[in-house]
DNA sequence: CTAATTGCAAAAGCTTTGCAGCGCA
DNA sequence: TGCGCTGCAAAGCTTTTGCAATTAG
């Protein structure tokens, strides 16, 4: 397992540091309704696991992580951005406003429309965020 | 036209106050392409204009507007919010990621779908932001 | 060995808040 | 007149940066 971590970074032009793989480590370990932490809940998981990596370490190797396309920054409402770890292909969120659960989603057609659209007015797709906030619906019973 | 934004103010139960009309009006001033603003921007163009407006006043009125259904406030890539005046229906954003420029688009179909993919997870839409990240395409000449 | 990496603390944005004084209703 | 509003400065947050010490290759 350590073994597929250290490919990982140093495909990523990275040297394989405590910090980093303990970092790697905390964001593959989560579920995957868990996945979207904020540098700060990466902080206390690592001392938590009892493994003392300061807090702008965490954000160094989160940014780094980034730029390597290993990891994916969200900002979402509230101020401060949370991570995920790339597993795949592309997808959107919806965030509960209740309860903070993020789904994820995916859907061709939606894809398709963005584009046809930035198309539309001469652009061409860099990125994209989507965001669904959502409330549960009431079950009719 | 002090007139309606008295109404606008007072429908939202906000006293009429010069900072509150002035930063109203340069909402109201400002063409449909520059109708993004940061709290920053407001503030200079208070200064601009000779109206003298605290930087703090500027981040109360706005989100008393915000509150008020007034202005929206989005939270574009780095670190701050932008404001722009609620005009009407709503609509989703283009940012080129080369000017800055911010183009609004609005697309029923994804609308629509939208809703259909989180009623298939159970709940109902509160919100959302999309937003494409764009760059000129080449065109072809 | 040497350059990359880390930790700490300090600094840097952006935004909010406490409080005394001012202004609208 | 009275309560709400404003300005200023200070505090709060998240995130970044400088620098000396540490570590991977």
């Amino acid at each position: 397992m350590d073994r597929k971590d250290d490919a990982g970074l140093k495909k990523a032009g990275l040297k394989v540091t405590l910090p980093r793989l303990k970092i790697l480590q905390i964001l593959e370990s989560r579920p995957e309704e868990r996945q979207h932490m904020s540098a700060e809940d990466v902080y206390r998981a690592l001392l938590e696991a009892g493994d003392d990596v300061g807090l702008a370490t965490v954000y160094r190797v989160l940014t780094q992580f980034e730029q390597a396309g290993l990891v994916e920054r969200h900002n979402f409402e509230g101020g401060h951005s949370v991570f995920e770890l790339v597993r795949g292909e592309h997808h959107d969120h919806m965030v509960c406003v209740e309860s903070g659960r993020v789904i994820e989603f995916f859907d061709p057609e939606i894809e398709r429309l963005q584009r046809v659209i930035a198309e539309r007015h001469g652009f061409s797709i860099v990125g994209h965020s989507m965001v669904l906030y959502v409330k549960p619906r009431p079950v009719p019973d």
